[in-house]
DNA sequence: CGATTCTTTGAAAACAGTCAATCTGTGTGG
DNA sequence: CCACACAGATTGACTGTTTTCAAAGAATCG
């Protein structure tokens, strides 16, 4: 609901009684069943979205069919297709929900006059879009330079809650390993 | 020299005589030789770097000693720690020239209050930023999904003019490939 | 030219992917 | 309550890819 997500904000900076008005006006509020989409591979990614509750994925399709992860977004994380977001051209990705799921989802249009009128609001997005960054130069150096076993070792100390979570197959998509490979590496 | 620098900016946002004038006090003309450092892991990384002539990495070594390459910065590209920049952490990079290259050196107090002053160069940096994060993306996509071989296509496809360029067991680096295998693939 | 660095090659071993079969747990409908 | 289907996890045998180690050829530079 609009409370997590206000909480989420308020903890980290400081807005006034209007500004969070502000944003209530902006938010769109929507439940999404497990395996309903948010974003096709092909749409144009219109909205920013916050997870109040459940989890959600982004992912690719490849050419030879199978299904990469570039992202996770349980509670109190963000996801969209940034490219798409950004320059408005269709998305590469899709985004889909793992487990029935409650997001917030503001529009580009929104939230860019929310981030003009805000500036506090404007800084944090920032530095999550800053950490975001950091955490995919973190993501890149462990691709290029970790075995099957490393990566998943990594992820159970980095992502401990997601571990029991997920099903094993959706861990193995997001290393880039096969589910067979990861169910040996576990021993 | 402070020229290309300048001339790239104002190829993508206007400036005003007094804003440029305003850059050209925060920056930091320096020659660098193949092989010297900028930035060594552990340090805090205090500058964003510009290159104006030559070519830089970045790059970590990994336990068992080998380099594994996060960025190549060639002409009118960036590079910087990112996380150590924006947090003031040690850095969990280095960085340092493939080339003998030439760099423009601006501080981060020094960037952070032109950004403030200059709300066009803000904008600028702020996009160049959302743009580094897209390629993350794409980069991790690549990896998790495409063998040796397709690595390399792709790399060959976005980055030609640093085919030539670059030694192959620097190119291996950044793909996350052993040299022999790059090696053995260009067949 | 000698020294260094880079590239290529070969052979063995380690690693990871594929395919097929089995096992497990969960939930559904009869 | 049982039988069944379904999704996920595991296992085995096999294949293919990649790494490693060692050696030998290019290429570059002082």
């Amino acid at each position: 609901m609009f409370d997590v997500f206000i909480n989420y904000i308020t903890n980290q900076v400081e807005l006034t009684a209007e500004e969070i008005d502000m944003v209530r006006k902006a938010h769109i509020y929507r439940k999404i069943r497990k395996r309903q989409f948010l974003l096709h591979e092909g749409e144009i990614c219109k909205y920013s979205c916050f997870v109040t509750k459940g989890c959600l994925r982004s992912y690719r399709i490849s050419d030879d069919g199978n299904e990469h992860i570039l992202r996770f977004a349980v509670e109190n994380w963000w996801v969209n297709d940034n490219e798409s977001y950004r320059t408005g051209q269709p998305s590469k990705s899709n985004i889909d929900a793992l487990e029935d799921s409650e997001v917030i989802l503001i529009s580009k249009d929104n939230l860019d006059l929310l981030m003009k009128e805000i500036p506090n609001l404007q800084q944090l997005i920032e530095k999550l879009q800053a950490r975001s960054y950091d955490a995919s130069q973190q993501r890149i150096y462990l691709n290029i330079s970790s075995t099957a076993l490393q990566k998943y070792d990594h992820f159970i100390k980095t992502y401990p809650t997601l571990i029991g979570r997920l099903p094993l197959r959706t861990i193995a998509a997001y290393l880039g390993v096969s589910r067979e490979t990861l169910s040996r590496i576990r021993n």
